[in-house]
DNA sequence: GACGGATTAGGACGATCGTGCTAAAATTCA
DNA sequence: TGAATTTTAGCACGATCGTCCTAATCCGTC
């Protein structure tokens, strides 16, 4: 009983150092140390570092779903769901500028690694893609939808990757920006996609 | 003398390797069999597996620098010079899908390392915007050129990014797809600051 | 209070890592 | 050709990695 939560204590630590160090530079030693457990309790809860990885994946999974749908339940119109997801960048800023995307840097540390985890990790970035294209249904925009969700998903991905590189040599205010500029896109793309179906129903 | 054509080759296929595996799976070992060199060879021509990284780095950074001013040699308008830089995306179209972004990919695992070579990579990307920021410049976009700098950047380390993750699970034609808007958006960026400048000089 | 499963502690293991030495071979130059 | 220098090969060192075993401890249940 008292495993599991020590367990769920494992898994977010890891979670944690995974995002901060990466999965490979993130030794068994260094989360026993964080977790103030010896390593031979890991073998009790995870019989390799993979497993470990593994749980931190279902984990992340799991809280994304949670996220999304929470998301969906809040914002009325698709476009404030939208917003949700582009705001994350904002929400995390501290983070994402030290550490990048949770998602995207493991995804592109998998890769390079091979690692038999990747399909899973992939399927983070899945369940946000899949999420933005269902909103950019309910849009009106069932034709444009994938590539609607992928070129947000992209543009989104490229603005943490640049904020951890430059970090504060970054011009000021470079996230905002970035945002912001989204957000124009977005509304953009909506009202034009609103005007169409109106349009459309006029005829 | 030869020594010099050894260390080239050794740096060559470090940089291979370190791209292709990340540089910390890339071992000491992996690049000597790679090369076929002993190991203890290496210690001749480099002291340490950092000291490779940065060698590394450098020839990058040379390389990176050829590339631009030949982009700027070659190319007549700032517009051309600038879509020279997006359609590397589809030139390097194979190494991307499987590797990601030489640049982008480098700079997020130093910075999760904490690694001594951090800057010098993060200097790669500031080749890159501050070249980008020039053509724009160049454009008659002083005051928003390296805002547009880093959109562009951002972008295609975005789409670098996800073409790695998704691989051939993308939609058809995504990198491709996303090439296109950049160069519309491109054309149309640069007309509008054309048509600017063209009402500033009537005035 | 004793039993039994769940949980923990600590250390040992083989492998691999980056590093560094020394002696031999190859090359250069006088 | 011969001496000096550059380049190479092979091996060994200590550290750290992921893995794994065994014995001790906790804790609910009868």
């Amino acid at each position: 009983m008292k495993g599991k939560i020590t367990r769920e204590y494992i898994v977010e630590s890891a979670d944690r150092l995974f995002y901060q160090r990466g999965y490979e530079h993130t030794s068994f030693s260094d989360i026993a140390d964080f977790v103030q457990i010896s390593k031979g309790n890991f073998y009790y809860h995870f019989k390799s570092k993979d497993e470990i990885l593994a749980a931190v994946i279902q984990l992340r999974l799991e809280n994304t779903r949670n996220m999304l749908a929470k998301w969906e339940a809040d914002g009325e119109r698709p476009e404030d769901r939208i917003m949700s997801f582009i705001d994350m960048l904002i929400a995390n800023l501290a983070d994402i500028k030290m550490y990048g995307c949770p998602v995207g840097t493991l995804c592109t540390e998998l890769a390079k690694l091979n690692h038999a985890s990747r399909a899973e990790a992939n399927e983070l970035l899945f369940l946000f893609r899949s999420w933005l294209s269902r909103q950019f249904v309910s849009l009106g925009l069932e034709a444009k939808a994938d590539e609607l969700a992928m070129h947000l998903l992209a543009r989104s991905q490229g603005v943490a990757t640049l904020a951890q590189a430059f970090q504060d040599e970054g011009y000021e205010g470079f996230i905002k920006h970035e945002v912001e500029q989204m957000h124009a896109w977005l509304s953009c793309t909506a009202s034009a996609a609103q005007s169409a179906q109106e349009a459309g129903a006029g005829r």
